[in-house]
DNA sequence: CTTTCTGCAAAAGGTTTGCAGTTAG
DNA sequence: CTAACTGCAAACCTTTTGCAGAAAG
């Protein structure tokens, strides 16, 4: 079940006559063990810290066609940062970000989604991805005031 | 009542110790009549339409000082760019973006709002700001392929 | 083998900082 | 008059581009 998301993304790769490169398959190793949005140079760090290094452009190239095939999707976080997140939930994402330690949490609801679809279609919008975003203090945070 | 956001703003900042400044009420102005997000180089762009001038450097400060008195919000857009909304449903913000022509829409639903804030705060999370984005197709885009 | 991909160097935006002069209160 | 604010120059960080060499299929 876990290794299936990259081996997915991975066939997907092959399929659209993209080549399967060792970056490619260690960018897809990194967003999916972390299982939580990452920038750039998060992955970056990631991979050094294991004795591999990719340049920030290569990251970059590898990102953006991720991002093209849907296989990850862009994230505005805690510091404002642009990160990815692996695609599981076909094309919503909610998150929960904490402002003082920038813990990010995930949740999902189909009611929600359905409903913000709805409300969007009545006005002829056409949703194809959606992003939540909720910042406010995490239990933990909210423990040590 | 179009008027009353910027005197509210304006109040804000008094109240707060900051001082009014011309560059500060032409900001507020800017966001004001925009009714959307701008980006920092949007507004410097507007306002030297009407051949007034400030510095991107100011604009920049400005945005960072309403962001923390919450008169406005970071945005994460059609292209990816950072822009500020003026604040004006208590701290949630529900978008449409195009990712055809960027065009932005925007919408309220107090349903949404409260069932995504009570799922948060049922793990404990306390929200304070709320962003929602949806990408897709706009109608007028949609019609036209 | 050929096409695609990676890395380097460098450029291009966007955003922040230090400092001297200006302005609101 | 004084503290706070603005503009300039420059730095910093993120993201993109052009090109030569490397690697997947």
């Amino acid at each position: 079940m876990i290794l299936s998301m990259v081996q997915d993304s991975i066939r997907v790769l092959q399929t659209q006559g993209y080549k399967v490169t060792r970056p490619r398959r260690q960018v897809l190793g990194v967003l999916e063990e972390a299982q939580k949005s990452l920038s750039p140079y998060d992955i970056q760090r990631v991979l050094r810290q294991r004795g591999k290094y990719l340049s920030h452009v290569t990251i970059y190239r590898i990102l953006n066609l991720f991002c093209r095939l849907s296989l990850a999707h862009k994230v505005l976080s805690a510091g404002g940062f642009v990160k990815c997140i692996l695609d599981k939930k076909e094309g919503c994402h909610r998150l929960l970000v904490c402002r003082c330690c920038g813990a990010l949490q995930e949740f999902a609801d189909d009611e929600l989604c359905q409903r913000e679809r709805k409300i969007a279609q009545n006005s002829g919008f056409h949703t194809e991805y959606h992003l939540s975003e909720s910042s406010g203090i995490c239990s933990s945070c909210y423990k040590k005031q």
